[in-house]
DNA sequence: CAGTTGCGCTACGCTCCCGTTGCGAAACTC
DNA sequence: GAGTTTCGCAACGGGAGCGTAGCGCAACTG
């Protein structure tokens, strides 16, 4: 046997064994270089591998292709999602429009968030990945948020859950991305959003 | 005199004038690569060159950037606002999403689109210059028909204008951009986001 | 110890694009 | 016709990044 077992019970091949810092290194330098608004089209290995403090061999022994080490580096992201204590359906979605708001006024999120959205269309695996990951779980937070007002009569029964969370996840989006660039938008964004959507546009003889 | 005035009374200086055909294969060839999915950064003037059948020095005599050539390439953009009839704020809005859905199942338009979104930080004149010209026209538009709707008391008269656009705007655009990617949203989002956001989330007892 | 593999580094040939130059023809003015 | 400017085209030297290979050392296995 010329194997060795591992703690985890796999075996271990011959010879010195990947270094997991370099691998470390390497993802955080692709994050670094997407945070700083370079697109995955302009990202070059030779700048990760510069970055990392690591040799271009190092890299492509690992990842074949530049979009699998992005995929893999995008999986090493979690988003926030904050506890939502269903005290009241209000609170809730202000305290999660807030942690978007929060999250989009660091530039390392609003380039994450370009990529994911531009890319989309010539990177579908990036952008599945990005879904899955960061999307998904606010979704489903999100949702349960809505289901639970719905059941406890705060929110109409027949609420469009899926027209509702585009509605509000779109409203801090739009906001935070168009009006007036690079002008953060107002402290009560969340709250003034939430209670647009909850109230309604029409005036009540309507 | 060696100048000679034409139409216009401006003076035409001696030698060959330069070709407007070319100048409109130019910016079309620019639009067309965009539009294809080629981002700022990746596009080349060679590439346009050979796409609009020129030779680069034609490009460099008028553009001495590529910023400046994209810039004046998107500025021959316009928009479709459609015709807002008046006759009721749920009709013209769900008008007016409709073709902001219609819209967007154009590769060439949610490709400016991209764009416009993910180059705002990097080439702010760009952005700049999308939102002159893309945005602020439909802003207006959209704001008008709020601002009829509170007149007429369709509307509730406190309703916040920047809110329920950002509502309006931003839910069609997260709808289209992160529902399924690659699926279109349904036939009647627009009608199903304007009655969400007419009606409100919350029920009627509280 | 020998054997194997990973490390950082340098260098290679290759492709793409840059921005410029020179060419002969074309399209103008005077 | 003489002069001027633009045209498309081909070519240039140069920089950046590609993916690969070879170096000598490091870190493992047996």
């Amino acid at each position: 046997m010329n194997m060795r077992q591992t703690a985890e019970g796999t075996a271990r091949p011959a010879g010195r064994p990947r270094s997991e810092k370099a691998e470390k290194a390497i993802v955080d330098a692709t994050l670094d270089l997407l945070g700083e608004g370079i697109g995955v089209a302009e990202l070059s290995i030779e700048a990760i591998a510069a970055r990392a403090g690591v040799g271009k061999t190092t890299i492509y022994r690992r990842w074949s292709n530049k979009e699998d080490l992005v995929v893999d580096a995008l999986a090493t992201l979690k988003p926030p999602i904050p506890p939502l204590s269903g005290t009241s359906v209000r609170d809730d979605l202000v305290t999660y429009l807030r942690v978007l708001r929060e999250e989009s006024s660091h530039q390392r999120t609003r380039c994450i968030m370009n990529i994911a959205m531009s890319d989309s269309e010539r990177h579908p695996r990036l952008a599945e990945r990005f879904r899955e990951i960061a999307l998904e779980p606010r979704r489903t937070a999100l949702r349960g948020v809505l289901r639970r007002g719905m059941e406890t009569g705060e929110l109409r029964a027949d609420l469009d859950e899926e027209m509702a969370m585009a509605i509000l996840s779109g409203a801090i989006m739009w906001y935070t991305k168009w009006h007036r660039s690079g002008v953060e938008p107002p402290e009560d964004v969340a709250e003034r959003i939430v209670d647009e959507a909850l109230t309604g546009f029409r005036a009540s003889g309507w």
